[in-house]
DNA sequence: GGAACTATGAGACTATAC
DNA sequence: GTATAGTCTCATAGTTCC
């Protein structure tokens, strides 16, 4: 379901999308002082000079990665040489341990004191930092305003600013970590409004800030909402002096200005999801379990199926919502993602028990749990049910009655007529050790019998068919079969899917709109269609252009009534946008998103770097525009 | 130049034995 | 409870082919 296949329909695609640019811009206007506009990518000179040698630029990477400016790392590497990691390392500590704010940096700290922080802080920040990233800084700082305060215990139950809200939430997942015992008796709303502008003070605010804060949120606020009133005012502050040039708009009409201060927030959350995710596996605290079997709250199959939860109040809709991926991420992921789709228990479920391939596949989501019911007819469950052919070629001592999960690779001609070698001439039954071998290898390229020692991956068609997709779902068109393997292998298992949504067919019998990202080649679409749900209009976001295409002919090849919109980006999706398509549409029933699994898929040799990675971490975006769905939904009610 | 092909483990979980 | 082996994984990068 996720849609970065990077050779989809020739979607070799940049993920350093509009909204990265930005970022970039953002770092290097504040740190030559100029005011860039938005929407240009602009190299300063030291970035130029570091692009250049493109040898090294892994390794400065690898230090940025860190927090290092890139000048400090160039400079370091330029001394040790970028063989000796370690020795890099060392020498940049010691840059950040002797840089000392001076003379030259003065105007530099005026800068930030005059964004709101506190003098002390910037100078601390300063000396951590260097001065010559002032990005890096500026997060640093984001940072330090979130771990020296208290974070909020709750959201601002009356801000009615939807970008307030949203904030709030995310801050919301970190009240738990960073609450110190010091502020513990100003947690207590009931504390009088004087004890509570003087330890906003002492805490480095200014009384404007405090007063302000107080006035805003109430006398009866706790410190901690009044601390996250002002670190958002901080944060907007922020990005306004960071670019002057830019109409001063109210806050809620200007999409620019709102996409920026959703980059700046986006900054500072990684940032802090990478910390939270660290110490949940420093500390394995709040352990997820996968269970066994998978079965979620429950499978057709299954006699004790749980029918009642209790929904933590933040998520209960509208809109409902359905967040999807896979099962065996890197330890701590699932925690994170729990813990931004509102501390939701996710409901892990192998498709193995709707069709003949297992798929491992966590899904978060709001909707009821009574009166599922699955698609019909079944699919095949089995292998040889699937195949029937394959059975007369199948050995006994291939014991397999199921196929492992779908890949978007499959095995090469070479490695099948390997196996075709090592099998002649030893009859029915092999040696063991070669019976080992060719399993393995089954095992791990899904291959069938389809001839006497002859195996082979399977057909694009049928694995269209074990996911529930319609016959050709995927074929012509302008794709390719390398394409169809990867768009197949990112989607949904249909009936899996279905299962958990039919729910919502009594709910919806008039039809349903549909918000769906990361739609790849529309499982939730067909699956609500399969249903007999009628999909009245769809927004559909989808990076890929093979796989718009995709849903577009299924669309119309199925004689849809409805509307249905693309979009080829999630971070183009952003609160004005949401906010007209809502206002046509009257709003969204279910927002449905499966974001990208490459760096968290066991499979990814290379870059499975959790939700810090680079496609992965667009999972912030499903929060960013589920918050803001129910911001908007909940205003317009 | 694009599509197809190929080689490439690590990390996390599970089962089993002790 | 601990150690070990076995198993599985929505992939990526480089090369070859057409």
């Amino acid at each position: 379901m996720n849609s970065n296949s990077s050779g989809g329909g020739g979607d070799n695609f940049d993920w350093d999308t509009e909204d990265e640019l930005e970022i970039d811009n953002y770092a290097i206007a504040s740190h030559s002082g100029v005011t860039i506009p938005t929407g240009e990518a602009v190299l300063g000179s030291a970035e130029a000079s570091l692009s250049a040698d493109s040898s090294n630029s892994k390794v400065i990477d690898h230090f940025v990665g860190m927090g290092f400016s890139k000048e400090m790392v160039a400079k370091a590497i330029e001394e040790n040489g970028e063989e000796n990691s370690n020795l890099i390392l060392e020498t940049l500590l010691q840059y950040s341990a002797s840089s000392s704010p001076s003379s030259s940096n003065s105007k530099l700290i005026d800068h930030f004191v005059g964004m709101g922080f506190s003098e002390q802080m910037v100078i601390k920040v300063v000396q951590e930092n260097g001065e010559g990233n002032t990005d890096s800084i500026l997060e640093t700082l984001l940072t330090y305003s979130a771990l020296e305060k208290p974070a909020p215990m709750q959201q601002h139950a009356d801000s009615g600013n939807c970008s307030s809200d949203y904030e709030g939430s995310f801050l919301d997942d970190f009240s738990d970590i960073y609450s110190s015992s010091e502020t513990e008796e100003f947690m207590n709303p009931d504390s009088d409004e004087e004890s509570k502008l003087l330890f906003l003070t002492k805490m480095g605010y200014s009384e404007a800030e405090a007063s302000i804060a107080m006035e805003r949120c109430g006398p009866d606020s706790s410190i901690a909402e009044l601390t996250d009133f002002i670190c958002a005012a901080q944060m907007a502050k922020a990005a306004d002096a960071l670019f002057p040039l830019e109409d001063k708009k109210p806050f809620c009409n200007d999409s620019n200005h709102k996409k920026r201060r959703n980059l700046d927030y986006d900054l500072w959350k990684r940032k802090k999801q990478m910390k939270l995710q660290k110490r949940l596996l420093d500390g394995a605290e709040d352990a997820l379990h996968l269970p066994n079997p998978m079965i979620g709250f429950g499978v057709p199959t299954d006699i004790d199926q749980i029918t009642h939860r209790t929904l933590p109040e933040t998520a209960i809709g509208p809109p409902y919502f359905y967040y999807e991926n896979v099962a065996l991420a890197p330890k701590g992921v699932w925690q994170t993602i729990s813990r931004f789709l509102y501390d939701m228990e996710p409901e892990f479920v192998d498709s193995k028990y709707f069709c003949a391939a297992a798929r491992k596949r966590g899904y978060v989501h709001n909707l009821p749990l009574e009166n599922r019911f699955p698609l019909l007819p079944f699919p095949p469950r089995t292998i040889h049910d699937a195949f029937p052919l394959t059975r007369k070629w199948w050995p006994s001592w291939d014991t397999r009655t199921k196929l492992n999960c779908l890949q978007t690779c499959t095995a090469s001609a070479k490695l099948t007529d390997r196996i075709r070698k090592a099998l002649e001439n030893l009859g029915d039954e092999p040696p063991l050790t070669v019976q080992k071998f060719v399993l393995e290898e089954c095992r791990k390229w899904n291959l069938v019998w389809v001839g006497r020692n002859k195996v082979a991956p399977l057909e694009p068609d049928e694995v269209e068919m074990l996911l529930g997709f319609p016959r050709n779902h995927t074929r012509g068109g302008g794709i390719s079969r390398t394409d169809r393997y990867k768009s197949l292998g990112n989607s949904f298992q249909v009936d899996t899917v279905a299962y958990h949504l039919s729910v919502l067919k009594d709910m919806f019998p008039g039809g349903i709109n549909l918000l769906s990202l990361f739609s790849g080649i529309g499982g939730a679409e067909v699956a609500l269609h399969r249903l007999g749900i009628p999909l009245k209009n769809v927004v559909s976001v989808e990076i890929s252009e093979v796989n718009r295409n995709i849903v577009r002919s299924w669309w119309e090849q199925t004689n849809q009534k409805g509307t249905l919109i693309d979009i080829p980006d999630v971070q183009q999706l952003n609160g004005d946008r949401l906010e007209q398509l809502m206002n046509t549409f009257g709003g969204f029933d279910l927002v449905v998103g499966g974001s990208p699994c490459n760096n968290l898929a066991g499979s990814n040799r290379h870059h499975r770097d959790g939700l810090e990675g680079k496609e992965s971490s667009l999972f912030f975006d499903y929060c960013r525009i589920l918050e803001l769905v129910k911001c908007i939904s909940a205003r317009n009610q």
